[in-house]
DNA sequence: GCTCTTTAATATGCATGCTGATTATTGGCA
DNA sequence: TGCCAATAATCAGCATGCATATTAAAGAGC
């Protein structure tokens, strides 16, 4: 059982509970309702304005079931709009509110300066290899990760 | 927005939803009814029995919450057993059963042989780089997950 | 021995995250 | 035009994952 901690599953896991904790625990001190996923798709619709909820989930790599959900917190939350699409009435096209723009504002440098606390043990060269090993990882595994391509 | 893609917490997230995936596909395909965290588990009460859900938390850095309802999956399946103390009756010890254990034993070879599957796109020096870099900063950030040591 | 605090586990509630099924709508094609 | 496959979103359901509160039991200190 000792190879389980060091298997790349488990310091995987582990490194994105703590991920998710140093955001929390940020936020909350910023008192700033957003979590992690809700930044995400926050960000993504502020960059790019009238997106469906499908063209989002492929944009950030998340389960368009689960987008769902988010999207109803943010929209009840006031910070997105969600109108049905005038090309297509199946879709939903997402709009940032001027006060989710706010909350983005005063979200986006609280979220930068943590970051560097997630990778709290490595040094500044360290944390940039890290970070180039992780997205080199990702983009090849893209492929793999069924959530924003469900297979029927 | 194009910020995101480059940021630890977004890359952590994805690379676990592909190791996730790779998990689950695996398992699935060896016909074995194991999540990610369900192996993990009976990994650890398999190399240590007798250990109380507290202490099984702790080991593996998970929330007692959580594992709570993992421990009652295990059990239901039939997987592990899970008494009363003798010394603490408020504490449950775990025990794997021969079935686990079998389970345990089929499984192990699929998760080892998976791990490579999760860092595709990358050579045998950069995984090994990752890995070291992985483990330094879970070592680090252990004390900052408030997981398995709720602040109260 | 009795109270007070601590501790192990559970209950409750919210937020991901995914699978499979369903609904509404669209667009292609005979 | 009418049917049919594909698509957008939702619903139901299960499994993490965490915060807060509660229950039961143990232990500390007087």
């Amino acid at each position: 059982m000792a190879e389980l901690y060091n298997m790349a599953g488990h310091l995987i896991r582990r490194l994105n509970q703590i991920s998710v904790a140093v955001f929390t625990d940020h936020m909350a001190a910023a008192g700033i309702d957003l979590t992690q996923v809700q930044f995400a798709a926050l960000s993504a619709i502020a960059s790019r304005p009238g997106m469906t909820q499908a063209e989002l989930a492929g944009a950030i790599a998340y389960d368009v079931t689960t987008l769902g959900g988010v999207v109803d917190r943010l929209a009840s939350k006031g910070n997105i709009r969600r109108d049905i699409s005038p090309r297509d009435r199946r879709a939903r096209v997402l709009f940032i509110t001027p006060d989710g723009d706010h909350l983005l504002a005063r979200a986006r440098p609280v979220v930068r300066a943590l970051q560097d606390d997630i990778l709290g043990g490595l040094d500044a060269e360290e944390r940039a290899q890290l970070l180039a090993l992780l997205r080199k990882t990702t983009d090849a595994g893209n492929s793999k990760s069924r959530a924003p391509l469900r297979t029927p």
